[in-house]
RNA sequence: GGAGGCAUGGCAGAGCGGUUGAAUGCACUGGUCUUGAAAACCAGCAAGGGUGCAAGCCCUUCAGAGGUUCGAAUCCUCUUGCCUCCGCCA
């Protein structure tokens, strides 16, 4: 959510920038409802203040046994002038809440101009395996023919877009995310949590999922919640209405989730196999820190995401995104994307973003500045990373002629296995 | 699922329908004292909004939403969360 007093002072300079991210975006509604509540509120403020005094003076009165029966008859009036104007203050203010939520968050100055992933920069690209000098299967061949993978099945009992990992394949997954978690613990300092899956909307708003994206979700009616799409939407909400404290900071917390989500509409495009699925699993790493220091926290946190693929011996790119392909709640993001040999394809595997107050102000995340003042804290998040893609990417690139696939050494503690065969 | 209890500032914890934004303690900040620290003492210390160059002034907020009343932290209703007991259960 922006902020209702940038808005308001610099409606023209906000507007160019969201024009970055959406040409279609308008602040007139906001201006206007802002306009109208700031004048009912200084009135409804007089009318309150009126009220206020001459109930203290009754209080007076009352306490010397004295009679108020004469201030009674303009209290009465005012009393229902105010229970008017509060109406009306409510109902603006909701409807100037729910217009903000609407407005994506700005891109940072930073980010590389565009409309669309044309624009995109590649800023690191790494491809240190050697090409494969014979029939390169891909993924689902590689599933079936080791039996590793199952989509028949899979979709037998849930239909399409759900992975059944069998075998050494469950082995991998489980061994990938562990492998992924104790990384980050290992190097970083972070905290590990085990976050619910299921989540109430107010959680899907301050990350930005809703109110625009609830299509994107499942959503249990009966209970009133959300399968979480990531568990940046668990972790960051465990600070939702907090104030931290300064010495606290910066908070670094991972989880590991499975991941929710519908992906309406997307049938076709890159749906076979891994590479778009309705639930996957995914080590999330989310960031609190102070303003000052997000944007050097995004660099590390691409460092952390990446160091994961030189690990795993993967190829790999960074890509910087464009204004225009930008998420809703980003002012800045960097996507990682694996090369996945048997697709002939570069898969996104990550994407780490900095928020800045976006989602602090929907969450009224907040922290006690060096001033001793509050403000609202800079929250980033990033996948550290998500599976699926990685599994397809990961059984590619370490496939071999003889059909088996070969486990690197980072891995095989976490697999007690070197080949899948 | 059934029965009951609770919800107040960073934390703990008072609070009669009326000069209560809210006693007190802890924590925190500044000062006095001290070579320094501790202790003691003094002072400050919620958030949000409006207005003003500023000092300041005004408004709102006692889980949330409604209601009663001239007036609500205090009374009523609903919702949410937490706790205790019973039932069910991996």
């Amino acid at each position: 959510m922006l902020d209702i007093k940038k808005i308001r002072n610099n409606s023209d300079k906000i507007l160019q920038s969201l024009a970055k991210k959406d040409k279609n975006i308008s602040l007139d509604n906001i201006l206007r409802l802002d306009d109208s509540l700031k004048t009912l509120t200084t009135k409804l403020n007089e009318l309150q203040a009126d009220q206020n005094s001459k109930s203290k003076e009754v209080g007076i009165l009352k306490s010397k046994g004295e009679s108020a029966e004469d201030i009674f008859a303009d209290l009465k009036i005012l009393s229902d002038k105010i229970k008017e104007l509060e109406k009306e203050q409510r109902e603006l203010s909701s409807s100037l809440k729910d217009a903000l939520l609407e407005i994506p968050n700005l891109p940072h100055s930073s980010c590389p101009q565009g409309s669309s992933e044309k624009d995109n920069v590649v800023v690191v690209e790494k491809k240190t395996n050697k090409e494969l000098n014979f029939n390169v299967k891909n993924h689902i061949d590689i599933g079936k023919q080791l039996d590793i993978l199952d989509f028949e099945v899979a979709a037998k009992m849930s239909g399409s877009g759900f992975p059944l990992y069998k075998g050494k394949g469950a082995l991998l997954e489980r061994a990938l995310i562990n492998f992924m978690i104790d990384y980050h613990l290992k190097n970083f300092n972070y905290t590990e949590f085990f976050t619910p899956f299921l989540v109430k909307p107010d959680s899907a708003l301050t990350t930005g999922q809703l109110p625009k994206f609830s299509e994107d979700m499942y959503h249990i009616e009966k209970d009133d919640l959300f399968l979480i799409p990531t568990a940046e939407v668990s972790l960051t909400n465990i600070h939702k209405d907090d104030i931290l404290s300064f010495d606290d900071l910066p908070k670094y917390y991972l989880g590991y989730s499975a991941c929710f989500r519908r992906e309406a509409g997307s049938y076709g495009k890159d749906t076979r196999g891994l590479l778009r699925v309705h639930q996957f699993n995914k080590v999330e790493l989310v960031k609190f820190v102070e303003p000052e220091k997000s944007y050097d926290e995004l660099d590390s946190l691409v460092k952390q995401a990446t160091n994961i693929l030189d690990l795993l011996e993967l190829d790999y790119r960074v890509i910087e995104l464009c204004s225009g392909d930008l998420s809703f709640a980003a002012a800045k993001c960097f996507d990682l994307e694996v090369w996945a040999p048997g697709e002939e394809k570069w898969l996104e595997v990550s994407s780490c973003s900095n928020f800045e107050d976006f989602q602090s102000r929907r969450g009224n995340i907040r922290f006690k500045n060096s001033d001793g003042n509050t403000d609202f804290i800079h929250t980033l998040n990033g996948s550290g990373l998500a599976t699926p893609r990685i599994f397809a990417a990961f059984i590619e690139t370490h496939q071999r002629e003889d059909g088996s696939i070969r486990i690197p050494k980072s891995l095989q503690p976490y697999m007690e296995i070197s080949e899948i065969k």
